[in-house]
DNA sequence: GCCGTTTTCGGCCCGACTGTTTTCAGTCG
């Protein structure tokens, strides 16, 4: 059975949240019922699995009440209660909270006063000036309401971490050009790696946060302050992205960076930790009971105090983190200085911008010991893949650099396509001779979840295919995944020894952070690489760093953190040392 | 609604900003 009930039941709690939470109920209730609804989108096991065993009041945040909504759920497929606030508040309701500045108490009383149930109601009523009137609302409500429902309807959608990044770095040195600001950091999503962000948080140090805060909004690529008071600030950019700042002064610089950098559960679960010990946690430091406060100037200085060991922001999301810092069994993650090399380049034979003499040289520069440079095949025509006689062709060129640049080594590779029929691009007596093949999917992307799933498979079963390249074939934004049978794919790796890839590509980070932690979790040995087709590109390779470290993988899950010859070793299909 | 080597009842994460208020509620992160 698939995890399939778990989702919908955290879905079914979420709402029940939302909708009683519309209606005014106990606040305590609300986040009682989201909890649940995390933990069981986060459990390892399917609930229904739980059920059968009598072990769901195991799951965190599961007591009677919920237990038994499980129960009537898997029995019946629905929830009575859900049912009954579905059949008292139309399904719009609730859709009114993507309005920013509109949340539960709001949208209901849009609702019951005016019977409001969509977007373009609450816009229509604005512009007639018909919410001034609203108890607790004037002009100005109004007002923000109209602003709101622009910005919603402008609002990007999540952006992914490589566009992002490089528009926080202009603006952090922009604020570096204010004379009041000691200390700068980006925190949030971005500093925990996500794929995507949703908006960019910057801190600032300084002895006068009001000076940054003014400095700030008057940056010139802000288009619009949303808000700004003495320590923070919201803006906007022309495109509509959102920044955050907050400021405060030195001595709580770790504090500060902790609170920003979140995740939001991450963060609460440590304030629970904190008032464990009779301490309260905020942005400005651990507050004892007598009023007294313990300042962090830096960021380990807030973990120490609750006697957890430093957990690395990629980790922060409330899942198991805080748990295994408490207990000193935080993996040690891979680190930039682990990689030895990148084992997915293409060159000028196929359709790189850079010839195998840069794409190596660079790599060199970088500190690698290796690159694998691997060009299509033939059957990718767009990107002119090679055939078997131009594959003997670049072997001369790969033997001169080998030479030239020794012992730094280029492995001779290719990225095999992974026919439509499920059958490979090149045969197997050609595939035997290279150092690296990667197979990947490029073709019949939109083929059904067995036949798919089954075409990599069989990949994997080739004794010459080592890794399977940007697995699930997701293009951000773009581009959903294949309809893959993932737990299939990672059994097969685990028998077959064969790596899955972490694409660094910005716009594809495939596997992404939730895939890394079932592969390592599964014990499936990953690759982690960029796919670069030109020189530069081969610094991307801190997208797929970040994204391994964001799935807990330890250097031991990963093929490219050996030397050359360990790395021969880990490959398939190469001709073993006698013992 | 959940939870407990300080409790089976009484707690439950913390603070900034905004607007409508004359002391606070709603929203957000």
């Amino acid at each position: 059975m698939g995890r399939s009930s778990n989702k919908e039941l955290a879905s079914i709690f979420r709402e029940l949240a939302d909708m009683l939470e519309m209606k005014g109920d106990t606040i305590y209730k609300i986040i009682a019922y989201r909890k649940a609804a995390d933990n069981i989108e986060h459990a390892t096991q399917d609930v229904a699995v739980l059920w059968q065993q009598g072990r769901l009041r195991e799951v965190p945040g599961i007591g009677e009440s919920i237990a038994s909504k499980i129960q009537e759920y898997l029995t019946t497929g629905r929830v009575v209660l859900h049912d009954q606030l579905h059949e008292e508040m139309p399904p719009g309701v609730l859709s009114l909270r993507a309005i920013p500045g509109v949340g539960p108490k709001t949208a209901w009383l849009l609702y019951q006063r005016l019977g409001i149930t969509s977007v373009a109601e609450v816009e229509r009523a604005a512009k007639e000036g018909k919410l001034r009137g609203l108890p607790g609302m004037g002009e100005r409500s109004e007002e923000k309401i109209l602003q709101g429902i622009e910005m919603l309807h402008r609002r990007s959608e999540r952006i992914p971490l490589g566009i992002a990044l490089p528009v926080a770095q202009a603006l952090l040195a922009g604020l570096r050009g204010c004379p009041q600001v000691l200390r700068l950091s980006t925190a949030g999503s971005l500093r925990r790696c996500k794929p995507t962000v949703g908006d960019i948080d910057v801190l600032a140090v300084s002895r006068e946060p009001q000076a940054v805060v003014r400095f700030f909004a008057r940056l010139p690529e802000v288009a619009e302050v949303v808000s700004q008071g003495d320590t923070k600030s919201t803006v906007l950019l022309e495109d509509g992205l959102q920044i955050d700042l907050m400021v405060l002064e030195e001595t709580r610089y770790g504090s500060l960076l902790q609170h920003f950098t979140g995740s939001k559960d991450h963060n609460v679960h440590l304030r629970e930790l904190a008032l464990d010990q009779g301490l309260s946690l905020s942005e400005y430091g651990f507050t004892r009971p007598d009023g007294g406060m313990i300042l962090c100037p830096e960021e380990e200085d807030v973990y120490l105090t609750l006697e957890l060991d430093y957990i690395p922001p990629e980790l922060r999301e409330d899942a198991g983190e805080v748990e295994a810092a408490r207990e000193r069994r935080l993996p040690r993650l891979v680190q930039s200085v682990d990689l030895k090399g990148d084992l997915h380049v293409h060159s000028t034979w196929s359709d790189g911008v850079s010839n195998i003499r840069e794409m190596a040289q660079a790599a060199k520069a970088r500190g690698y010991e290796y690159i694998a440079v691997t060009d299509h095949t033939k059957s990718l025509g767009i990107a002119r893949g090679l055939t078997v006689d131009r594959l003997r062709e670049r072997q001369a060129e790969i033997e001169e650099v080998n030479r030239e640049l020794a012992p730094f080594r280029v492995l001779s590779g290719v990225e095999v396509e992974v026919k439509a029929d499920g059958t490979l691009d090149l045969p197997d007596d050609v595939l035997a001779k290279l150092d690296l093949v990667v197979a990947s999917v490029h073709s019949g992307l939109r083929q059904e979840r067995d036949r798919i799933t089954g075409r990599v498979l069989a990949a994997m079963r080739n004794p010459h295919v080592d890794i399977i390249g940007h697995p699930t074939g997701v293009i951000l934004g773009e581009r959903e995944p294949y309809d893959l049978d993932f737990a299939a794919i990672l059994r097969e790796a685990v028998a077959t020894g064969t790596a899955l890839e972490i694409n660094s590509m910005p716009n594809r980070l495939d596997l992404d952070d939730v895939h890394v932690r079932q592969a390592v979790a599964a014990g499936a040995m990953l690759a982690i690489s960029t796919d670069s087709h030109r020189v530069e590109s081969l610094e991307a390779i801190g997208f797929g760093l970040a994204m391994a470290r964001r799935g807990w993988a330890e250097p031991a899950s990963v093929i490219n953190t050996v030397s050359f010859p360990a790395l021969l070793s880990r490959l398939k299909g190469q001709p073993r040392l006698a013992s």
